[in-house]
RNA sequence: GCCCGGGUGGCGGAACUGGUAGACGCAAGGGACUUAAAAUCCCUCGGCCGCAAGGCUGUGCGGGUUCGAUUCCCGCCCCGGGCACCA
């Protein structure tokens, strides 16, 4: 055996050894219980960072354990290779982006293979290939048949700088959640994806998803945003029409003394009277005028016009003015709303700026409240008044008795409405799954046939660097013929949202090779749902629901049989590190730092907070040079001992020397003993010292801990943390006259215990230590219930809840003999001396608490 | 504003159902080995008082429940994340 650690060796030829035997391949026809452990795949961008490592190394972690337990692990690894980077890199270098994705993925495969993660490659997939998005167009086929893809006019969210629409989802604060740049409305003819038509299904389940965490669900329900309210129409004075809105509030009614609409109310200009025409004209100008972060924003005046028009309230049959208003958004609810100043600030607010009247019809108890007095609206619950037949009932059942009787009356309806809008999937962009409609000018937009798929992205295109999508230019690839009329035709040139290759991505690994179908529906039901789906929080609301959403559809359409993709979820935190700038030259580096010094100009460095790892900002450690350092167990260690997954990890340098220092002591402490420990045959419990029979419990109770630490609660740090502590153990015991099979037994729990988390190292040692037979034959250690039992334990001893003192006793002694002996402690004694003794607390095991006064 | 998290030594973090606060690691200080350095090993390490035994104090702040509170309850402060004129 070789004394010094070598990990660049070691690691290597294990990478090599798990390729060649096969060892992670997962097959159907295996007869273990199945578990389907994901991580979320990449974008190919050239080079993993420590975010993927510490992604990837927690999913290794419960991938090789479950593996060790005896389930037949399915873990897969793929890329979410189309995508807007690889056109960048198109236009910057040149390159076209198909060789750029493949170039990247070559690259990025061999650095996951370096860091030994225990993937199937076999199931490896790209959704950049025909293979892959040919069936994606086929499923938009079916959805298309269904009406869950419809094209259709709308306002929708343009980034000027990626020249794209995006979702609803993906536009943050008003900026592109991409490129960070504001977005900007624009009326365009786009697809949609009907995701609202599951608005209810996907809201229900979030309450079904126990192994999901709670703030993610949470996000999830906000985003799909459920209110119960009402539709109530209300006649337009001289006019047949009427105008529809929606409340929450049906009980506040009687109170509605207004009406305001938004702005880009189809009726907006209609409304308006000859005397109040440019009036009107020019609000809606300068509410057009302000862009979506100013519309959106909390500063924004609440401002309005008069129509100079009237409506009538249906409950009190006045006529009340109608008002456009800069607050009232068009595409939530009606885009008209019934003010009721009394009971709904904004309208309070409002009403007091332009003079409008007030009136009062809920009284909270203990209060009275009077419209010419009132400060604020009042929003909570009371009694109704000025509300003819239901004065005296509480508001909440007023709610439901007025709603009822507007339906009687045929002026409303109670209705639901969500904030969740249906899901904009085309993109003006060239790499991506082009969707797969032609239209025809006599027949209008048509689906291509099933039997023309896929419809090929080309690959002969120009990258100008200048506006619009390339494909848009394609003459070759635009011009086909009508599969209704087989008349000239033009085919769609827009491409789908990279979110839905990633939102079916994970069925597919099922039968990633599957030839007839989207997917083998047996291989989807032997595998699905994914048991323990793992990756960073950001994606809580877009990619998680599209998923949800698309698994629906699909087992709508008959291809699946499951309703939820990810029975457990885990959300890992961030990879931080402190910012470093220069006065001179901005953000440095690590490598541009020499002792505290720009290494440009000698400048003092300027240390900034700890943020996430981004190349902007140049706080980012390249897993590569770390690997090559300490090699990938380290790297894979470090990151799952610094902090629990679901935390931000916090970056330190010689955190990871420690954990360097932690695997060659291991090394050493085998290396030292192996030629002793290797001829020790089994353990004989009866003859051991009590030196061995105490290293013995420790090492079952080590086994024991770690078992529970990752086995569902995934406190990988504390689990680390105990193997440390026997270690520790065991160096102190080996340094005595050991006892050969104890010692065996304690090194090679070790090497068990850590596997999951620094498989090379253990692989080895476990090979060292004398055995043909891999770990993974070995499966994962059980704890020894006979050899956790102590002959004596600590009992702490308090003083009216103070620690006075501490009792070894024997692990027989009964509650008497234990009060007793805490009563005869010298210091216990001194602080009970001269007082009476109230009670005497005594928790098995624990503690005594002797109350004194 | 509303909804989720969170606040513990010099630092990352532990304490699982209310029962010894600070496991484990890092950093720091002292010592051993060495011609020297690295590596390794040993000791100290929340604050205050004390030679020591030991005492007082301490988990964001203020109250409460309890024999006993980092843990439960009430009211605040601060930090992170999500949503936000949603009618």
């Amino acid at each position: 055996m070789q004394a010094r650690y070598n990990p660049a060796e070691i690691e290597s030829r294990w990478q090599a050894i798990w390729a060649e035997q096969g060892e992670f391949r997962a097959r159907e026809e295996d007869a273990r219980p199945k578990y389907y452990l994901l991580e979320m795949f990449p974008y190919p961008s050239g080079r993993i960072h420590m975010g993927h490592v510490r992604n990837y190394s927690i999913g290794d972690v419960v991938s090789r354990f479950k593996r060790l337990n005896g389930f037949n692990v399915l873990h897969p690894m793929g890329w979410d290779a189309f995508g807007m980077p690889a056109e960048n890199a198109a236009i910057q270098h040149g390159t076209h982006p198909a060789l750029w994705t493949r170039e990247n993925i070559a690259n990025m495969r061999t650095q996951l293979q370096k860091m030994g993660f225990s993937y199937d490659w076999q199931r490896e997939l790209a959704t950049c290939e025909p293979d892959y998005y040919r069936w994606e167009q086929l499923i938009f086929l079916r959805m298309f048949e269904k009406g869950l893809a419809y094209k259709k006019s709308a306002a929708v969210n343009w980034c000027t700088s990626c020249e794209t629409v995006l979702a609803n989802e993906q536009v943050e604060e008003g900026c592109c959640w991409r490129c960070d740049n504001p977005v900007e409305l624009k009326e365009l003819d786009q697809w949609f994806f009907r995701i609202t038509a599951y608005a209810e299904e996907l809201l229900d389940w979030t309450a079904r998803l126990p192994g999901w965490p709670e703030p993610v669900l949470t996000m999830q329900r906000n985003w799909i945003g459920k209110s119960l309210g009402c539709e109530i129409d209300f006649p337009l004075e001289g006019s047949e029409e009427s105008i529809r809105v929606f409340t929450t509030r049906p009980d506040t009614l009687f109170g509605a003394t207004f009406m305001s609409l938004a702005p880009e109310h189809p009726l907006a200009r209609q409304l308006a009277s000859a005397d109040r025409r440019a009036e009107v004209e020019a609000f809606i100008r300068k509410v057009q005028s302000v862009d979506r972060i100013e519309r959106t924003s909390d500063e924004l005046e609440k401002e309005g016009v008069f129509t100079g028009s009237y409506c009538r309230n249906p409950a009190t049959d006045e006529l009340i003015p109608i008002f456009l208003a800069n607050f009232v958004l068009m595409d939530y609810g009606t885009g008209a709303v019934m003010a009721v100043p009394t009971h709904d600030q904004r309208d309070f607010e409002f009403a007091r700026k332009y003079g409008l009247s007030l009136k009062v019809v809920i009284q909270p108890e203990g209060e009275l409240l009077d419209p010419a007095t009132m400060q604020a609206a009042w929003e909570g619950a009371g009694t109704m008044v000025n509300s003819a037949g239901f004065d005296g009932l509480d508001n909440d059942t007023g709610k439901q008795r007025i709603a009822a009787w507007l339906e009687e009356r045929g002026q409303g309806r109670q209705t639901v409405n969500y904030r969740l809008r249906d899901w904009l999937v085309s993109r003006q962009r060239y790499w991506g799954t082009p969707i797969p409609v032609v239209y025809c000018a006599a027949c209008g937009a048509r689906p291509v046939p099933e039997s023309q798929l896929p419809v090929r992205l080309p690959t002969d295109v120009e990258f100008s660097g200048e506006g619009g999508s390339p494909l848009a230019k394609l003459e070759s690839f635009i011009h086909t013929t009508c599969p209704q009329c087989g008349g000239p035709a033009r085919r769609e040139t827009d491409t789908f949202d990279t979110f839905v290759e990633s939102s079916w991505y994970f069925l597919r690994y099922a039968c990633p090779q599957f030839a007839t179908a989207p997917v083998d529906a047996a291989a989807v039901s032997h595998w699905l749902p994914v048991d323990q789906y793992i990756g960073g929080v950001e994606h809580a609301v877009m990619h998680l629901l599209y998923a949800r959403f698309w698994t629906k559809v699909m087992r709508d359409l008959g291809m699946i049989e499951i309703d939820e993709p990810f029975a457990n979820l885990l959300t890992q935190g961030m990879v931080c590190m402190e910012t470093r700038s220069c006065p001179e030259h901005g953000w440095l580096y690590p490598e541009q730092i020499a002792e505290g010094r720009c290494a440009l100009c000698a400048a003092d460095v300027v240390t900034g907070r700890n943020e996430k790892m981004s190349k902007s900002k140049k706080n980012v450690i390249d897993p590569d040079g770390l690997i090559e350092r300490f090699g990938a167990d380290t790297a894979r260690l470090f990151t799952l001992f610094a902090a629990p997954p679901e935390k931000d990890l916090e970056w330190n340098e010689q955190g990871v020397e420690g954990c360097f220092r932690f695997l060659n002591r291991i090394w050493r402490l085998v290396h030292d003993h192996y030629g002793l420990v290797t001829a020790a045959g089994a353990v004989d419990g009866a003859a051991l010292d009590t030196a061995a029979r105490d290293l013995r419990r420790v090492v079952h109770q080590t086994i024991r801990k770690v078992t529970g630490d990752i086995d569902g609660r995934f406190h990988f740090n504390t689990a680390i943390a105990a193997v440390m502590e026997l270690v520790n153990a065991i160096s102190t015991y080996a340094g005595k006259t050991p006892d050969a099979a104890v010692l065996r037994e304690a090194l090679e729990t070790v090497v068990r215990l850590l596997n999951p988390f620094v498989p090379h190292i253990t692989a080895e040692l476990w090979q060292e230590l004398g055995h043909a037979d891999s770990l993974e034959a070995a499966g994962w250690p059980s704890w020894d219930e006979s050899a956790l039992q102590a002959d004596s334990m600590l009992i702490v001893v308090q003083v009216n809840g103070k620690v006075r003192g501490k009792l070894t006793v024997p692990a027989a002694a009964d509650r008497q003999a234990i009060e007793q002996a805490a009563m005869e402690d010298d210091n216990v004694r001194r602080f009970i001396a001269g007082q009476t003794v109230r009670k005497v607390i005594v928790v098995p095991q624990r503690l005594v608490n002797i109350v004194v006064a």
